[in-house]
Parts: structure tokens; sequence; C-alpha cells
DNA sequence: AAAAATCGG
DNA sequence: GGGTCCGATTTTT
């Protein structure tokens, strides 16, 4: 938001890490910043919030501590030779320096506000701001006199401006109005960059060469007179922007009140200058210039919206991000690109006006004594002994005034997360639910982006404002929400006992995904299907239409159980009813759906050649992932055993245990059977080999409890041994079965059970139920997952490995097995040697071995290859 | 890899 | 009358 970017009247700056001046006058309304901070602070103190910001400040002084002392024990030879190697740099850095390109920044001026100034004629003169009684996302400039910023709760503004307006967010109308705006920017730069609804980078450099040879007519626009502008006088441009404007600019801003303003007066100083735009009775004309274009941008803009805009014109975008906010609102600037002008304008700037300079950093260079740029460049050698690399760098960078030349194509995202804050939440069961609604949240924005991930994190704050984060990575990529709540349940569920007998308060949950694979993976997914699809081409397409239409079907049911939330239900105190048997039904259906597109692919594959055979004929194939022989007694059990290869390193690990051992091909297809992504048509024969796995994995487990977990551990407190046997059972079947769900006579399902069974069931054997003909049993935990859902069945194998037992198992068995490549140190092809990770972990956070495929190929399989045997 | 801190909007 | 955000990335451990 566009006050949020103000960093100086910011109002979590003023709140305790006190910075920049705030150079609000005391405008005939309004307050001066001794008054505000006063309202404010009493406002403030003594809040579990104000709490914990004072913690949070001691945290940073102490960072600051260390870092003095850090720099008090470096010798001038030390700085000397740093000095040497950053000048170096920056010579590279300066012989590198790039002036060619014309990036322009572009900032809607308070624009939620303004968008609803705009629509509500009854806002205008008054202060108002978008958000809420808790928080606010921005506020108008009238409001801003009064300290009235974003960022702040709704409830201080009001102390601080009693008759501040607080209107709620219309998130769609601003997207509209956002989608109004990128039209016209994609003229001038369509591979313009978006950074939010109400800002974007644009590299016009192209448009200005082409621009060069423009006829006038193509650059003259017609000055639209409609209703919205009423004050209007034809002729003089500045007119025009002022009835929007006058309210808004920061003249009128500091001096008096918008409606005494007189009118005529050119309020911007730089947007009417020699070169002004010819105006010739309704129309104008815009030059060629960098400034021009930008002129017409912003003028093309108000016409159509209504709206006013900001904008900085510079040689890279970290300097136009500045220049945007140098005249703003409603104002340009622009750094001629020639190294002087760009050295000019560095020479003084604050570094805190860089983006990526918040307040912390601020802090701490400021305790070495910069504050402008000129002095971050003379501490250079200095930086480069306190910070990472990477930091120094980046200030390197700032100090020399350097910057992006060329709009990135938007990098890939690195994590997907949604979070939520609400009043305080203890109940276990609540807070599984409360996670669960989060993890179909995450999975449907995950969908959107067709997104898979490997690491989940659960983050909680509690009541005083402390935040935690736990995370766990599996072994292969997950997506849907079954597969994460299955993974955050746990996080979450360690966290609670952690704190037992005392519950979590909770005032905020979030989950996040993230370690998504990166383009070599796709590509070897990718090139692994193009080599299934060879065989038949046409399947491509079937396959993705029907993959579409598919999640179209499923995904509207899903969306529809979401919108009632688990805060509407609170709010209403309406307990679990019907609507839950919906929401069952829902991410069931869901589950159901899991099928990737490979999947379909196979399905397909299937019926093309059934014709030629027989699924009950026993056919050799070679498997495309680890290459080797299958003696499948069907292609749909082959299609499992290559759907399990691709599924990750988890199954690249079994691959190797199973099939890519010495063991003979015959061996191979038995063992494939308690592969943990078997397929459910394998069940007969599985079921010849159950005991085979069965004795194995219980001999496992004993082992663990009996060396680690001495019965004393079985108290309150110690938890961690009961995870071990009690997670197994409880996992994704039980909340999600279908049947369970919905037949269940009581009207209290899902998550409630999902909490207080496991917990009842903790110290128990698991109970067959009902055993379905699509039961699997978990190789790890040896008990029966009633899950019909692959996938879902995989992250359950997954949670059980994570929770330990295989570390403990690794210990005491790879001694046993004395097999040559049991060694503290391996060596991989290339040569590197690697650690063997046998660190001991606290439950809920276990490293799974399996980690990368590229990097630990060899470790991971002895363990599982014992584990197994 | 996990956890915490930082940042910007 | 109590009530202080959210999503992503980077840095630290």
């Amino acid at each position: 938001m566009d006050s949020t970017k103000e960093k100086n009247g910011n109002y979590k700056d003023d709140l305790l890490l006190r910075v920049g001046l705030n150079d609000n006058k005391a405008g005939m309304e309004g307050l001066d910043k001794e008054k505000i901070n006063k309202i404010i602070m009493e406002a403030t103190k003594g809040s579990r919030f104000y709490g914990n910001e004072l913690k949070k400040e001691k945290q940073v002084n102490q960072r600051i501590e260390n870092m003095m002392q850090q720099k008090a024990q470096i010798t001038s030879q030390q700085l000397r030779k740093a000095q040497l190697q950053v000048d170096r740099f920056a010579m590279e850095l300066e012989q590198s320096r790039d002036l060619s390109n014309t990036i322009v920044h572009i900032d809607m001026d308070a624009f939620y506000a303004a968008v609803e100034m705009r629509d509500n004629p009854e806002l205008k003169d008054k202060p108002i701001a978008v958000g809420s009684m808790s928080m606010l996302s921005t506020s108008n400039y009238y409001a801003r006199r009064f300290g009235v910023r974003a960022a702040m709760p709704g409830f201080i503004a009001k102390r601080l401006c009693p008759q501040l307006i607080i209107v709620p967010p219309n998130f769609d109308k601003y997207r509209a109005v956002s989608t109004e705006v990128k039209e016209i920017l994609a003229d001038y730069d369509p591979n313009f960059m978006a950074m939010s609804l109400d800002e974007a980078y644009l590299n016009i450099t192209q448009h200005l060469q082409e621009r060069q040879n423009w006829p006038e007519d193509k650059r003259k626009y017609f000055i639209k007179t409609g209703n919205s502008l009423e004050n209007e006088k034809p002729g003089k441009e500045a007119h025009k922007l002022s009835e929007h404007e006058r309210s808004t600019s920061p003249l009128l801003f500091d001096d008096s009140p918008p409606d005494l303003h007189p009118q005529g007066i050119p309020l911007q100083v730089n947007f009417e200058e020699q070169n002004n735009p010819q105006i010739l009775q309704n129309s104008i004309v815009f030059g060629t210039s960098a400034e021009e274009v930008v002129k017409e941008i912003r003028f093309r803009i108000e016409q159509k919206t209504t709206l006013t805009a900001s904008a900085g014109i510079a040689p890279n975008t970290m300097l136009a991000k500045v220049c945007s906010d140098k005249n703003k609102p409603n104002g340009q600037y622009q750094i001629l690109p020639n190294r002087q002008a760009v050295m000019d304008f560095i020479k003084n700037l604050p570094i805190r006006k860089v983006s990526g300079i918040g307040k912390v950093t601020e802090k701490m260079l400021k305790a070495l004594g910069i504050i402008t740029c000129t002095e971050l460049y003379q501490q250079r050698a200095l930086l480069s002994l306190l910070f990472s690399e990477t930091s120094w760098h980046h200030f390197l960078h700032i100090s020399l005034g350097l910057g992006s030349t060329h709009l990135a194509r938007d990098g890939e995202r690195k994590s997907m997360s949604v979070e939520r804050t609400f009043s305080e939440v203890s109940k276990p069961e609540e807070q599984y639910s409360l996670c669960q609604e989060l993890c179909s949240e995450l999975a449907q924005d995950l969908q959107k982006e067709g997104l898979k991930g490997r690491t989940i994190t659960i983050k909680l704050k509690n009541v005083n404002f402390e935040v935690k984060t736990r995370a766990s990575t599996v072994s292969s990529v997950v997506s849907t929400a079954e597969e994460i709540f299955a993974i955050a349940k746990e996080l979450l569920r360690t966290e609670i006992d952690a704190e037992f007998p005392h519950p979590l308060r909770l005032r905020l949950m979030g989950i996040r995904l993230s370690s998504f694979p990166n383009e070599e993976d796709k590509k070897q997914q990718r090139s692994i299907i193009g080599f299934l699809q060879a065989g038949n081409q046409t399947l491509s397409a079937a396959g993705y239409i029907l993959e579409k239409t598919d999640k179209d079907q499923f995904l509207k049911p899903l969306e529809i159980s979401h919108k009632k939330s688990f805060f509407d239900k609170k709010r209403s105190e309406r307990k679990w009813s019907h609507q839950d048997t919906f929401k069952c039904e829902a991410v069931d259906k869901q589950s159901l759906r899991t099928s990737h597109s490979f999947q379909v692919l196979k399905k397909k594959m299937n019926e093309n050649s059934e014709t030629s055979e027989n699924s009950n004929n026993s056919q050799i194939f070679t498997c495309p992932i680890c290459f080797r022989e299958q003696r499948s007694i069907s292609l749909e059990a082959f299609n499992k055993h290559v759907d399990a290869c691709l599924d990750g390193s988890l199954i690249s690990e079994n691959s190797s245990v199973f099939s890519c051992s010495h063991a003979s091909s015959t061996e191979i297809s038995k063992k494939e059977n308690v592969h943990p992504s078997f397929s459910l048509h394998e069940k007969q024969d599985y079921e010849t080999h159950q005991k085979n796995s069965e004795i194995s994995s219980v001999d496992c487990v004993e082992l663990v409890e009996t060396e680690d977990n001495p019965p004393e551990a079985e108290s309150v407190g110690g938890l961690s041994e009961k995870h071990s046997k009690e997670e197994c059972p409880s996992l994704p079947s039980r909340s999600f079965n279908i049947a369970e769900c919905c037949h269940n006579s009581s009207s209290t399902v899902s998550l409630e059970d999902t909490g207080s069974l496991s917990q009842q069931e903790s110290s128990q054997p698991y109970l067959h139920e009902v055993i379905t003909d699509q039961a699997l049993v978990c190789p790890v935990c040896n008990l029966e997952q009633k899950t019909s859902d692959l996938t879902l069945f995989n992250v359950h194998v997954d949670v059980c490995l994570n929770k330990g037992i295989i570390q403990e198992l690794r210990k005491d068995k790879v001694n046993l097995a004395n097999q040559p490549r049991e060694s503290t140190q391996s060596t991989d092809n290339s040569g590197r040697v690697q650690k063997t990770a046998t660190k001991p972990k606290r439950p809920g956070s276990m490293t799974k071995y399996s980690a990368s495929k590229k990097t630990k190929p060899n470790n991971p399989r002895h363990t599982l290859d014992v584990f197994f045997k």
C-alpha cells in the first residue's frame, strides 16, 4: 500500500524504533508528531502487543551490540585488506553500469482510499481509511495528517482522528481498477511487471525508440470532460487534474484545508515546465521524451480511472522506485541517464528510502554512523566484514546507484502460504480444524498455479504475539489439502503436546508450502512423461482435457464448503451440523480426484493397450526411471511402479531398495508389494507377502521402543514415543474417509474426531474396523490405512518415517549390516565426500534422510535397505 | 533443513 | 470494551 511505502512516516517505526522526521507540520486540522506519538503510546502501552514489541526491540539491540563487538575486533590490517577486495568488486560493478534503459515505476496514490473516495462523494474532504477496526490497509492524505497510516489498527486510528471514516475494503473493485491501469501500461511495455494492485515497473526503452518517429496525432489525446471533473476549466491542464488532487496535494496537506485552496496554481512544479504538452482546445499532445511519456501515462490513467498516480523514471528499478516517491502524490521525477545525475541523486539519499532497507537494517547501519548512501559507500570495507556477502553486495549496489536494468520475468515462486489471525483459540480440536481449513485454502491456491512442494511449515502466534514456525520436509511433492494436512497436523500436534498440560493459546495460524521442484526436476518429469507418451501421442491432449474437467467438477464444491469457514462457524456459535457432511463429501471427492495428469495418462494407456493384452498375463517391462526390468502381472501394476519411481525420492530410494538392488527380477516383483506406493490392485499379491513385512516392521518398532524410549518416558510429558505408535492409525484415513465421515451417525465428525480420537487411541494398538478391500498397510508402522488414495497413503508413510523410527533404527542396524558401503563417509559420482546425517533430532523436526536425489544418492538406501530386510 | 527475522505492501 | 496484518524471502542456526 501506498502509505506503508512512506517509510519515515510508518506507524510501526514510530512505535518503537523511532526514525526519521515526520515533517508533518500541524495544519489547521491534524496533529503534530508529538501528540500523535503520545496517543499511540497511550493506546499501546501495557498491551501484549507492546510487550512483544519491546522484546523484539531488545533482540535488535542485542544484534547491534554483537555487531559492535565484532567491529571492535577488526584490525586495521583486516580493514585494509577488505578495502582492496571491496574496491576491486566495486570497480567491476562500475564497469558494468548500464544507463541505456529507461525504467519507470508507477505508483497509484493512496490507491484503495482513492478508489473509495472516487465512488462515494460523501467521503470527499473527509479523513478516511480502508480496512477494519483491527487493521487498516491505507488512508487518504487527509487522514494521514492525524497520523493515520497503513498497518495501523483502526481502533488506534480512531483515537488519533475520531472523525475518521473506516471503509471496508472492496478488493474486487481495486482489482478491476488495477486492470484498467494495466491496460494502459501494456501500451508502453507489454512485459511490464506488476508488483501489486497499485504498483508496477515498466521498461520503456523500446517504446521511446519507436516513439521518436511517431507523428503528432499518435501522441495526441482528447481531454474527457466527464461529470467527475466538474471543476475543470479547459485550457489549462493543471486545472483538469486539480479537482481530484486538491484533496491529496502535499501543499494543501501541509498548510491549509483542501476546500480553501485557490484553484489554478500549478501543483506539481516539475510537472509543468518548459516543454509543456501542447494543449489545443480539448486535446493534448505529448512529446517524445521519457518525461513526456510518463506524463502521458499518468494523464491516461487519470482520464480512465479518475485516479492519480506518481511515477519515477531512472536507469534502473532501484532508482525508479525511489523517484516515484519523491513527488508523490500525483507527481513524477526523473533521474537522467548519466552517472553524475545518478550520483547527485544518491548523495544525500537516506538509505531507508531504498527498497530492501527496512527498519532493522536502518537501525543497524545507523549504529555504524550510516544514514545516507554516501556514508554507506564510505563504510563499504567495514560492511564487507560485518555482513554476509549478499548483504554487503546489496549495500554496495545501492551506494553506487546500481539496480536491475531489465524487468526479470517474474522469477519462480519459492513458497506459497496462507495465514490468519483470529481471536484466541485454545482448544486443540478447534486448532486442528483451523489447520485443516488453512490447508484446504492453501491447496486451492496451489492448484491455481499447479504447484507441488515438499516442505510444509506451520506458523503459530500465541496471544503474546510470540511467533513459532515448525517445518517438515517429505520426500515426494505434495499439493492436496489432505496431504498437506496430514503433515501439518503432526507438526501442530507436537507443538500442542510440547505445551501440555497447558493449551496453546493461539491468535494466528499459518501453513506454508515450499521446496518446489526446480526446473531440472520438472524437465526430468516431462521427459519421462514424454517417453511414456511416445507410444501414443494422442494421449497427451486427451489427458490434459480430462484432468481439466476433472478439476472443475470437484473444485467447485470444495470452494463453496470452504467459504463457510471456521471463523464463520465460531461467530454463529453453531456447532458442526449437516454442513459438515457436505464438507466431508467435498473433501473426499477432492481426495479421490488426486490423480495427476500422469495417472490419467496411464489410465488411458491401459485402455488402449488392454485390447492387445490380458491384464492377467505376466509381462516384462523396463521402468523408464529406474531402468530395471519389471515383471508385473499387469500393465497397471507396472504403471504403478513407474508412478512410484516418479513420485519422488522416497520412491527413488525405495526403488533402489526394491528394484535397483542386486535382486533378481522375481524378487523385485515381490518386494514391490511392500512398496509404500504399491498398487491397490496388487492386493492379493500383497497379502501373500504381508507376513514378511509385518515381521520386519514390528521388529523395528520394538527396537525403537526398548532401546530409545524407556518406560518412564510414558508419562504425560514424555510424548515422543507415544507418537511413533500413535500417528499411524489416526492418520489420513480417519479424518477423510468418506464412509466414516458421512455415515457417522453423530453429528460431530471430521476434525473434532481427528483430534480427540487420536488422542484417546494414543497408547492403544490400532483396532481394525471394517476391513475394506482397499486397505493398505503402512510398511513402517505396519498398521492398516483406510485410505484409497495412494498419494495420501504415501504421505502417511512419509510421516511415519519422519517420526524418527528410521533414525533410531539406523543407528542400531547400520552396524549390524556389515555391508562395505556402510561407512561414515561415502563418495558420490563426482568424488565429493558426503557426510552421513546421523544427527539426533527432536521429535517433530526430523530431517528426511532422503533429501535430494542429486546430492545424497547413497546413504538413504542403506537405511531403508536394512530396514526392510 | 529448520527456525527466526526481515521486508514491503 | 477489547481489539495490532499477510505473504514472501532472506538470514541465522
